[in-house]
Order: structure tokens, then C-alpha cells, then sequence
DNA sequence: ACCCTCATGTAAGCTGTTACATGATTCA
DNA sequence: TGAATCATGTAACAGCTTACATGAGGGT
């Protein structure tokens, strides 16, 4: 249940409508909690039935037409609710260390090519973060207030340094020659104990 | 779409019913690709339907017993073709990072005690995969066959290590004095563009 | 008139979560 | 017999993904 606690934050942050939300999500808290305007709307639509947000201008609610919203005090005080409760870190859920599993038990090939391509992905997308930060978090500038923003885009950096990193020393040691599903010898899960 | 697989190369390792590959993924593939009996129970039946695993002993659907499931040639050709099919990188989340976003907004009131609490569980975990290592795979044994396995959980006690690490620099960073939410000065989103 | 973009939605299907139901086996 | 455990499921729901639908406004 956290995309309406995020939409909440970014009204607060700024009132807007439906599809400024999504535009503002690709580029920024969408980089940890990723939504499409279909869920975007939806959760709009259900925040507005509550009671924690509301439309500005609310005597247009025209089908093609922009429709804005703000959060109002029932919004913001969930909100903080919310944020000082507590919950578990999130399980990762990571498709390409499955397929590392897997190639063990039915060959590596094209694992190497898959590997580069992440590296290659990794390798932007911390670009682009470490271009945010130098824009947005000049050194000079003792961060008093951004500094939770800042903590957040730190974040970003380090997972995406670790990827990068990962990736690079796993294909140094993939061997060279792909290995065929009938030659590899019966896998075993090495963490299991029977 | 990735659970089938996950439960694909783990009936590759070992042939198993239900229950065991519940207990086997808490303990290994469910680091990266956790699932319930519910989900593997579904999936199983899936499977079967569509010809890729069977039962052994298929004489006994009874209830309450046993079924145990072997892989089929389909179920390894579809995991062969998966493996080398190339997919995007999962997306980050996080809410953890959305509860720092809105404290920015809304004021840091029970966020150290928040990030604490990640910061033992993250230490636990990573303990408990060095553990697994140093059991698993040993330096003396230059591994050959076992590098997959070792790489995976090597990208673990890297995810484990760095959130542990970020942790304690955000702890380090953050306020004395809990902000308010009145007087916490509007934040701006640090990567909006008007 | 046509097309493009902006903007707001609807619908269907799949995945994941939570709670509950049922039968078999073992042991006190 | 009764309780605990092992084992296999069902049902309902919430969340996410993908594809499609509809309308307004502006430009050619």
C-alpha cells in the first residue's frame, strides 16, 4: 500500500493533475516507485472518494480537460501516519539472478550477452544519477534541508554502483566457452541441506 | 513471469512436492524470488496442465499425500529458452525510500527509529549469508562448477552490505531533533523541472 | 477535414497476499 | 480419542501490466 502515500507526497511537494504525476514519477520517485498513469488515475480517483486530496477548480470535471489536485488535511495527516510506521525491507525480486540459477542447470548460453546488456543499463542509469546529484547537490551548498532528498539519491547511486559493479566481475569469471546443458553436471542447490 | 522458471530449475536440482520446494525456496531461491505454498501450489498445477513437469506416482492424487514432480524435456527446453531471452532490469522498490521522500514533507517523526530497525535486519541477513558462504564455498576450493551459486550469493552480500552501509551514513547525517511537519519548509522535488 | 498531442479514463488478465478448508499421519 | 504436524489445496482480494477507448485543443 505505498502508491497512495507516494502520490500524496508528490502533491504536497506540488498540486497537479493526473498526467503531470506520471511525467513527474518517470523522472523522480518513480526511480523507486515506479507507476503508470493507469494506476496513477485510479489511485487518484480513490484518494479523492476518501476524502485526502481534492480537485482544484472542482466545476470542471470534463473528460478531456486537466483536472488538478491537492492534498488536504485528512491526506497529509494519514501521510504522516504513515511515515512513521514501520514495515519490513522489501524481498528483491531480481529476474537475472534467477536466470543465473538457471543457466547452472541448463547452460550459460547467452548469459554473457544478457550480463553486458545490464551492465550497460547500469552503467547509464548511474550516469544520469550522478548527473542529478551534481546539478542538484553542489558540494558547496551544506545541505540542511535537501538532505533527506539527497540521502534518497544516494541510494540510487550506491545500488546502481553495486550492479555495476557485480556485473563487471561476474563476466570476468564466466567462462569463456558457454556451457552446454548436457555436459554441466547435475547442479545442487548449495544452500540446501537435506 | 519469472516463478514458473524459478520453480523449474529448482525441480531441475532436485525432483520435490509442494511443501519441500516451499521450504527449499525460504532457503535459497526465495532470497531473490520469494514465494508462499500458495503461489508454488498454483504454479505446480500450471505446469502440469501444461505438460512442462508430472507427477511421479501419478496413480495417487489423493488430498492430503505427497505428490512429488519431476521435470519433463518441455519444462527444460522452455527454462533453456527463458535463460537466454533477454528482459529489462526490475525496477527498484523501495518504500523505505518513499517514507524518506514524505518525511522531507511531512517532518522525520519516528524515522530514525525506522531506519534502525532496517539496519539490524539488513545486518542479520548479511550475516547469515556470510555464513553461508563460509559453509558453501570455501576459498581453498577454486569453484568451477559451483561459480553460478557463488556469484548469486555474492550479489547478495553485496545488496545487504550496501543498504547496511547506507543506513548507517543516513542514521549519521539525520537531525538530532526530529523535524516538524509545521515547520519543515516546503520541499521541492530535487529532480522537477518546471 | 485530418492528424497530432494532451488528457482522462476502462477493461482484462496476471501476480501476489491473506485467510481459510481439508485430508493424512503420528504420538500422547 | 484428541491434538499436533505434514501436506495439499480454495477463495477472495489487492496491486500491477497491457491494451484499448474517448474527448479536447491546436496546427496544416
Amino acid at each position: 500500500m505505498s502508491l497512495p502515500h507516494a502520490i500524496l507526497t508528490a502533491l504536497l511537494e506540488k498540486p497537479s493533475s493526473g498526467l503531470e504525476l506520471t511525467r513527474r514519477f518517470d523522472r523522480s520517485i518513480g526511480f523507486f516507485w515506479p507507476a503508470t498513469h493507469q494506476q496513477i488515475y485510479r489511485e487518484l480517483g480513490r484518494l479523492e472518494a476518501s476524502g485526502q486530496i481534492r480537485a482544484l477548480r472542482p466545476e470542471a470535471p470534463v473528460r478531456g480537460q486537466k483536472k488538478e489536485y491537492e492534498v488536504l488535511p485528512e491526506g497529509r495527516a494519514e501521510l504522516a501516519r504513515w511515515t512513521a510506521e514501520g514495515a519490513a525491507p522489501r524481498a528483491v525480486r531480481e529476474p537475472l539472478l534467477l536466470r543465473l540459477r538457471a543457466a547452472a542447470v541448463v547452460g550459460t548460453d547467452g548469459l554473457a550477452a544478457e550480463l553486458e546488456r545490464h551492465l550497460a543499463l547500469h552503467r547509464e542509469q548511474l550516469a544520469d544519477y550522478r548527473e542529478i546529484e551534481r546539478r542538484d547537490f553542489p558540494v558547496e551548498r551544506a545541505d540542511e534541508e535537501n538532505r533527506l532528498q539527497h540521502a534518497v539519491l544516494r541510494a540510487g547511486i550506491g545500488l546502481e554502483s553495486f550492479w555495476v559493479q557485480w556485473l563487471a566481475e561476474t563476466l570476468d569469471t564466466l567462462p569463456a566457452e558457454p556451457s552446454r546443458p548436457s555436459d554441466a553436471p547435475r547442479a545442487c542447490d548449495p544452500s540446501d541441506r537435506p
